[in-house]
DNA sequence: GACCAGGCACATC
DNA sequence: GATGTGCATGGT
């Protein structure tokens, strides 16, 4: 079932090239501002980090947390995330020394663990980072994806993350290109015609699933 | 003007 | 363990 959403997911859209971003680094900060926030505008943030030049660990985890929330203000929420950058650079900075290369020698599981340990990440943060950023084999489940998975009765509308997450990944082949696409395909789908209101059921790529 | 967006932590019961 | 709330901008 799972395999054959896919694949009428992408005979629908083609591939979706995810992560949008341009280094390891920048989807990691995109995890986290992305968080319960539209995609348009975490972009306006990035762009400004980037106008400034900021986007590199060591520069962004200098600034004061008064210049960083003004900087991803486009964002939402910029307050909060600002302190949720500044945590997660304080284990990438004092832990790795903002090497992507040392973060990434870590196992997944390792990896993961100390990745919820910070406050502001949370799972489906923690899991875009490790697939998006580190392109390692884990499921990113977000609403999108609980919500597609509800409307055809394969999960309760309340399942847990780590349940939903488990379903993919015994289900389906732990490859690094599935997993990237086919979290982005599913958000693709949210985006377009899965929405929490006014759903497009009528044309949906899996209307008849 | 209401509603929503690629969550998460924390308070309260 | 479940349920509710704050955090905030910008597009539809």
């Amino acid at each position: 079932m799972l395999r054959s959403i896919y694949n009428k997911l992408y005979l629908a859209f083609g591939p979706q090239y995810w992560w949008p971003g341009e280094s390891p680094f920048e989807v990691m900060v995109g995890a986290i501002l992305t968080q319960n926030t539209n995609w348009a505008n975490v972009e306006k943030a990035i762009a400004n980090l980037k106008r400034n030049k900021l986007l590199e660990a060591r520069a962004l985890h200098k600034l004061s947390h008064k210049r960083l929330a003004s900087l991803i203000k486009p964002a939402g929420y910029y307050n909060i995330k600002a302190k949720r950058l500044k945590n997660f650079l304080d284990f990438f900075i004092g832990c790795y020394k903002g090497d992507v290369k040392s973060l990434s020698r870590v196992s997944l599981e390792e990896i993961r663990q100390n990745l919820l340990l910070i406050n502001g990440i949370g799972p489906e943060t923690a899991d875009s980072i490790i697939l998006y950023a580190l392109n390692k084999p884990v499921f990113v489940i977000d609403a999108y994806t609980k919500r597609m998975l509800a409307r055809h009765n394969l999960i309760p509308e309340n399942a847990p993350y780590n349940q939903v997450q488990k379903l993919f990944m015994q289900k389906l082949k732990k490859n690094v290109k599935l997993f990237n696409e086919y979290h982005a395909l599913i958000v693709r789908l949210g985006k377009d015609y899965c929405r929490k209101t006014k759903p497009r059921c009528d044309t949906c790529p899996l209307k008849n699933v």
